[in-house]
DNA sequence: GATGAATGAGTATTCATTCAT
DNA sequence: TATGAATGAATACTCATTCAT
């Protein structure tokens, strides 16, 4: 919910705003994080700001909208929807996180935040979108696997979602760990010990820990 | 790292010091939270606060580490650790919440805000450590199962860990986000629900969701 | 002391701009009230009212001046100056309020607000000048009932002076309140009623309240 | 409406805050008043105002009320109700007057700020009260001169009131005006024509200005 | 040890005014 | 001339922490 006046701007002040604000939020939490210091990232006068968004938390709110957003398209583009089965899609997924970690890294950093429920009640309301909206996607990809006879079909859809869903979450967390102990340099060597990672995780997914 | 003042204190005080912190903690967030509340609800002076602590990180970290503290010896009481499978665990485990809920409800409340990152770089090295405690359990239990032969050996320990981690992370969330809707309120029916959910989700668990 | 700028501007306008201005001094007085809500009001945009007005003071001076001489035109045209007795334009006078109160609501309060010091020394200047007029006005009136031996003339004009505006305002505050509490919808009880309060008061004026 | 901390506070300290409130209040009306002025005049640190009170508002709240018990207890003290003639009492109330003047200017400039509205609607319930304890003063007085003959009975006591009230106001006004311009510094000559102006003031009121 | 009054650094927010288009 | 985006000075209010009693 921006002011008229910040969606008047041109589309490079605006991004230079934003990405100030998540970069503040991310680094210093919702509480600390100065108004100030986000102006000045911006380059950008401190009453500025306000002529863009009601206040601090109108500014959160609409950040957090617009990194997801960013994310949405992202994902869109790189991952087409249509026939793809669960278990490549995890590794396409996931191969692609390395990627945007590189590229984007302060605002992945900051999309974890909002997952992680870092900012509380402040973002909830937009977090449950969030949510649904990657549930759906995960299941229709169950549907699919279903329908191809990929997955098993004694189980019902919500428990597969949850059991999915605790597994990749799990390996993309521990990937990012590992990225971010790099600092985001990706090695050959460590390239490939993530992806043997990512296999062996996809086999368990497949066939469970039990023998 | 309280003062020896506190630790003179009987029990009781302590206590309700302690709890008072960790209600405020969690229901405003290490910034908002406001010492004076914290004594008000402890039944004490602000002043004495700072007779008892260093400062508000100070009564947080501590306040972190006893509510770690308490839930460590409630779960060493209730799952003796010597030769249990890491399936019969997870039930035992999972049944365990829902007891705990009731009568322990804001500090689980709390012991879950921690665990999520809520509190960001705060709890950060108390974090750390507990997860390699708990994470310690947890591969025991592997290696356990895998000399059983309940356990798929040809993955390694910390693979298994982490697809473990997952699968019950998920789990007790779900269960969790159950019971809060309830408000804690646990219906016999709901109570069956649960325990199927349980089941199948170990399932799951032990054979994987190919086919 | 608007700028030529303003000056040059169509009549319409200019009105619109001042009642504007008017309205929103009534409503926060000068502090609180907002250049920008100003220019709303009379739907220009704000950066115009500097180009007619050097700043918010100035603005302010200006209005005050314009209801003033508002009024003042109005007065001259209802009440004729010349041989008019003093209670007689003291009867003319009060009853003319009501009338204006309806039309002209806003800019009567604002009349009053100025009049009663509410706006402090800000049109203090402008305020004495009022004052002298309205005096001077009255004072010829005593001058004339002095003549005709309607006034007693052991008394100096000046005390006289004080002694009529002391009792005419109080009526006239008190005339006002009553409207107002009405919202200014006149019965005509109401009417009769304040008539009766007229004349009594007009003969105490006379005749004193001693006996 | 002041915090329980104020309260505590000794007498003196008290007194110290409110009058310092006052000051400011008076020398630059209620949206320019500075609370840390406020606090510089007093004495106190600007945090401590916030320990005696809510905010602004209730601080000026408090020092309205404040000023107008100063007052009614030395009014109280200065004229016996019982017994007195009208008359008798605007006399020795407006004497009384230039005494207050010099001893208490400020207050009783404050006082006048409040009773001429200049603080709008942010006293207004506060006012309303004082206006009715006065008037009831007042009632009671008129009472006795009709009992006792010196007061006409053909007229309602309503509308005396009203009659007695303009009359007075004016005069009150009129004399501290003179002091204002002497910067309360009352010379003999000049408390001579006070003297004589409310006397002959005194005739009008009892015999009107009509002849 | 306990208390609660005192302190002041720190910050979100407002809005008159300027100025480029 | 009209517009509305940009600016930053100004200020109420919060709260962790100190300290005298």
């Amino acid at each position: 919910m921006p002011k008229k006046t910040f969606l008047r701007l041109d589309e490079e002040k605006r991004e230079r705003v934003v990405r100030a604000a998540i970069n503040e939020f991310h680094e210093n939490g919702f509480e600390k994080a100065k108004i100030e210091t986000i102006a000045d990232k911006a380059g950008v006068a401190k009453g500025s700001i306000y002529q863009y968004f009601e206040n601090k938390k109108d500014l959160f709110l609409y950040s957090v909208t617009w990194s997801m957003e960013y994310f949405m398209k992202i994902i869109d583009t790189h991952t087409p929807l249509k026939e793809m089965d669960v278990f490549d899609y995890l590794l396409k997924d996931t191969r692609h996180l390395s990627d945007l970690a590189k590229r984007e890294r302060t605002m992945l950093l900051f999309y974890q935040d909002i997952y992680s429920g870092k900012f509380g009640e402040l973002a909830e309301s937009i977090n449950e979108e969030l949510w649904k909206i990657g549930d759906e996607y995960i299941l229709r990809l169950i549907a699919v696997g279903k329908n191809k006879g990929t997955i098993r079909t004694d189980s019902d859809d919500q428990l597969l979602l949850l059991f999915y869903k605790g597994v990749t979450t799990q390996l993309k967390e521990h990937i990012f760990g590992k990225l971010r102990k790099n600092e985001f340099e990706v090695s050959e060597s460590m390239y490939e010990e993530v992806e043997q990672t990512m296999q062996k995780m996809l086999l368990l997914l497949k066939e469970g820990m039990g023998c």
